[in-house]
DNA sequence: ATGAAAGCGCTAACAG
DNA sequence: CTGTTAGCGCTTTCAT
């Protein structure tokens, strides 16, 4: 009756009058025994690194609204402020999941990771292997970014990102960058500023703590591969007198909606993190659905200039 | 063997070679069996209105991090970009789950509730009745931030929220800034600006909408229901000209960590909202544990004063 | 068409 | 202590 074969058994009458007896009496299918019965799993896993950043937000709203309402999601973060690792994964997958969505894993994670259901991988730079994902398509807003700056006079960039064991996704904005700027005759001038974790507050630190090297090598843009950085570069810069972008240019990655609210606003390379989501609700749906393995999707970006990057102001 | 109940009845050896086995054979248990055998429901849900405001974000991540890791989380958001109702919410009930909790709820909502299992609610500013819940105490914060603008010289100050369908916790706020304005001889000198939405377009929109009336009624300082309000309302101003806090003084609610980094940097009424979550799965997983319905908890709330607000400037 | 029965994979209670 | 069994609430199949 509740399993929805009933069109042409059971009078639409009949039909409504058992729903009202059924809502009378509070019964409610057991979902539990009806999955157990049927042998099928309805929920789905999303796990990622942290439900603070609003990368993760937006990943997640893109991923309720298109989600087949045959799931639910159960969400999975990492105890304690680490990145998450297998045995958040293992967690996860205690709960018997019909699929798993992994988001911005890191590489030594990644390696070790062995597939128990259908798995698709999100924001892994490229390097999710035979593993369906969706990834950025990085290259040509890069470019596009490189040539701006070289087009402004920066020929000393510097990157701010995380270890590559931690997030491969910001190694991998990182090696585009790289190419971007090679590809303009210059090139990262200086060794990146690498964060312990993806806070404003670690890179308004890590800042302070670099900034005497960078400005002695000459660097007049900096690069973060995350707009969370970037905000926590700009309040560092701030307290260290900097003029921006009069003495150095600054650009984030994901273009968040607080970016043209900073002081200077600032420039990113917007990465539509939303559409990451929904994409990934999509290749999943179909990959449980059908069981074949889907290909992997590559989403664009796009460059967005605002006033946190201008020419190089010599001295 | 995998239920935790054989410490004493089989060697720490034997133990870890059945463990080993089982993961050589790629056995996992079947947690909806388990679940259907033992009675016992496993996840608990979260339902709030929008993943994408950090207010939400913040909930989730106290909760993540506090909630009994013998459930898991299910989230569940509204469809299309409206407020989640009775509809969401029996969406999230179908999935049988062992505890519900219930973020920043609509009067409508709220008031046509029956719960089904146990459920605590979220900032539902004392709407929430005999429910369980977790709520903040605004009181000594906002009769501080009424006698810090008083003292400013501001005798005009306007509010602006969504209507009280959409979020008690909204018209809450107003309620405790109209009641600690009046004892500081003023109140809220015009009508409210009622918002659609809780995104910083709405406010940005809204506000210029608005603006005309409140600045030929001598509003001298605005008071946003919520950070992101603040933040639209924040690019208005700067669109119109206006200069902040010279002309306007601005407050929000949340103190979300964008707000120091807004040009200017925005005062706001910090509300701990990670707290809130941490006290609702404590409250929750005591609820399920014991069966016994738990009082509700009120947390407290501080005044933050930034760049945002200064004193009045006659013209 | 309607009803009875088997069984999904596990747990808990109960014999041996 | 070990092995067997009933049964969690539902779905599906197979007789009636």
């Amino acid at each position: 009756m509740f399993t929805g074969k009933d069109p042409g058994r059971v009078s639409p009458q009949l039909r409504s009058l058992i729903f009202a007896a059924a809502a009378d009496l509070g019964y409610r299918v057991n979902s539990t025994a009806s999955a157990l019965a049927r042998g099928q799993l309805e929920s789905i896993g999303f796990v990622g690194p942290d439900p603070t950043n609003p990368f993760f937000s937006m990943v997640l709203e893109g991923l309720t609204r298109h989600l087949d309402s045959a799931f639910s999601l159960t969400v999975l973060m990492p105890e304690g402020g680490e990145d998450y690792n297998l045995s958040t994964v293992q967690r996860a997958l205690a709960g018997n999941l019909a699929g798993l969505i992994l988001a911005s894993p890191g590489t030594e994670f990644l390696e070790s990771f062995v597939p128990t259901c259908p798995t698709v991988i999100l924001d892994a730079g490229g390097a999710a292997g035979a593993l369906p994902s969706v990834d950025l398509d990085l290259s040509s807003a890069v470019r596009e970014l490189s040539g701006y700056l070289a087009s402004l006079g920066h020929d000393r960039v510097a990157y701010v990102g995380v270890s590559r064991e931690k997030k491969i996704s910001l190694q991998y904005r990182r090696e585009e960058l790289q190419a971007g700027l090679l590809g303009h005759g210059s090139g990262l001038a200086v060794d990146d500023l690498v964060l312990e974790g993806m806070t404003i507050d670690d890179a308004f630190e890590g800042f302070r703590r670099i900034w005497p090297a960078w400005s002695a090598a000459g660097v007049t843009a900096v690069v973060c591969g995350d707009d969370l950085h970037a905000y926590g570069v700009l309040r560092a810069a701030r307290s260290l007198g900097l003029d921006i972008p009069g003495d150095l240019s600054l650009v984030g990655f994901n273009d968040l909606p607080y970016s043209e609210l900073t002081a200077p606003a600032l420039s990113t390379v917007n990465l539509f993190a939303t559409r990451l989501g929904t994409e990934a609700a999509a290749l999943l749906s179909r990959y449980i659905r059908t069981g074949r393995v889907p290909g992997s999707k590559v989403l664009p970006s796009a460059l967005v200039v605002r006033e946190s990057t201008g020419p190089v102001r010599r001295r």
